[in-house]
DNA sequence: AGCAAAGGGGACTAAAATGGTCCTATATGA
DNA sequence: TCATATAGGACCATTTTAGTCCCCTTTGCT
């Protein structure tokens, strides 16, 4: 379903909330409760984002979590990746491939491109765009069916 | 890590196979050949695929599988909807949600649109790309960046 | 100084999704 | 009528994911 993990979408919920009061810091307790999570997953989950940069820690009393950077310049890719590793749909996205079909496959190059695609689709999302209440816009259907038939051949037509 | 699961990118490869050579029927011994993967493993992808109206099969024998229509009207998004269901984001991304964060979480609407793009973007890779040897270009990047900036205020600016 | 309130890190368990196999039934052509 | 295919579904093993817990360190307050 090409789905986010719960854990990611607990993420931006939970990122989109420090983004509506960027001044304060808050601890995982209140975000546990605004969000209505358990407070060791919400934990789990502001931990891995400050590990990644997204958010800063202040810890003992009077401790808790701010953003790392505004909020207009943290990308839904970067939340993403913050809690589920690089992003690419499939195995040969990123890394040198391991991947013994590379030969017979065909496709790899192709998919890489669409990975490619998605990411900077993602790229161009912010935080700042999730955490407003009111819909963002993106009337990107037309370009983008467009420029997908950039290149040559086409197979089986007709 | 966003990634299509392992059966999805099988699909895209056998689909691949099937779409260059399009006039013959094939089998599913044949294509788990071609393809190095186990015969049963094939077969069940292939049963997904006709199912869902992407191949159209053949008993008995000289039976085997073709495309149910051109290659250059199979969409990347076909192939992915048929094996791993509806793409979609989020869980509350395309039916009427059952989520009980719904009120709380003040991003799903934002989600929704983004899960949009992207089926928007996969809509626009036919299997015809997919299949040919030369890379596909998609140079979509600057369109979706300048456009998802469309609306309005920006938090935690500065 | 000491205490309480926070986060840091990692080990661990339970549950769910995924991948893969197998069996029986049905259709088709030679 | 037999060999060759797909159709459909039950089933199991493995991996991934989600969630919990424990002990440690840091920090502010009294």
């Amino acid at each position: 379903m090409l789905k986010l993990s719960k854990l990611t979408d607990y993420a931006a919920v939970i990122m989109a909330h420090i983004a509506r009061d960027p001044a304060k810091a808050q601890t995982a307790s209140e975000l546990a409760q605004c969000v209505n999570l358990p407070h060791p997953t919400v934990g789990k989950i502001l931990k891995m984002l400050a590990k990644k940069g997204l958010l800063e820690s202040r810890r003992g009393s009077q401790g808790g979590y701010v953003l790392a950077r505004p909020a207009s310049r943290i990308s839904a890719s970067d939340i993403i990746a913050a809690i589920e590793g690089p992003i690419g749909m499939t195995e040969c996205s990123h890394a040198d491939g391991d991947c013994e079909l590379l030969d017979i496959c065909g496709v790899a190059d192709n998919w890489q491109r669409v990975s490619q695609a998605v990411r900077t689709l993602l790229d161009g999302v912010t935080l700042a765009h999730l955490a407003q209440t009111a819909p963002i816009k993106l009337p990107v259907q037309m370009p983008i069916q467009s420029v997908t038939l950039a290149s040559g051949a086409e197979y089986g037509k007709g």
